[in-house]
DNA sequence: CAGATACATAAGTGTGTGCTTATGTATCTG
DNA sequence: CAGATACATAAGCACACACTTATGTATCTG
């Protein structure tokens, strides 16, 4: 897992697509196939860039494997980001927001 | 400027590293090339990509065009982002404690 | 105006990427 | 054990990408 990993894994929109329905709740590599018209293998690819990157996580459940959102991968994003923060000054009240909110 | 625009855009390690040395202060494309083993095309074409992502934009001066960090790509990146927060909580602080000292 | 400088664009080339078809491996079921 | 199911891996192919060399365009300077 490098920078370079995370940033060309989310480079495929096909991926971008994969992780956001991984984000909403964790699901086997079959029930992710269902209504994104990509075949078996190509789907087993682009987990495998997925999880290199760290993107994702799989645990194995017999005959399945259940991936579910690895946050080691976007933690990295974060931190990249964060490194720029001084050039989004007009968004930080509006973060501030997001974060109070995620204090439930 | 797309989503994938700006993620492909940030895929190259050669395009970041660019990126990275417009946020330290803005020049022009030759004094960015200083120290970085890299064509005057090549610059050109990776620029011509980072632009067409925002996350540089050019003002010409003269003979020389300076770039700067554009602050849309960077707040396309942060939405994104945004949207998986719930995978990161414990950095949650730490972030929190980032944009208090942003304040000022 | 002529040459130099700063940058962009065009065209060609090797390599990487995302797909395909084919096959392999692991687990479950009868 | 035999077949089915879930997934991974291998090999090949078309296309995208990052580079190169060559040339174009705009601005400055003498």
């Amino acid at each position: 897992m490098t920078e370079n990993d995370v940033f060309r894994a989310l480079a495929d929109p096909t991926r971008r697509a994969i992780f956001e329905k991984l984000a909403s709740g964790g699901m086997n590599a079959s029930a992710l196939r269902q209504g994104m018209e990509i075949s078996q293998p190509a789907m087993s690819q682009h987990l495998a860039v997925l999880r290199k990157a760290r993107l994702v996580r799989e645990e194995r459940q017999g005959r399945f494997v259940n991936y579910e959102v690895d946050p080691d991968g976007l933690a990295l994003i974060a931190g990249w980001l964060a490194k720029y923060r001084a050039y989004w000054p007009a968004r930080v009240e509006a973060l501030k927001d997001l974060l109070k909110d995620m204090d439930q």
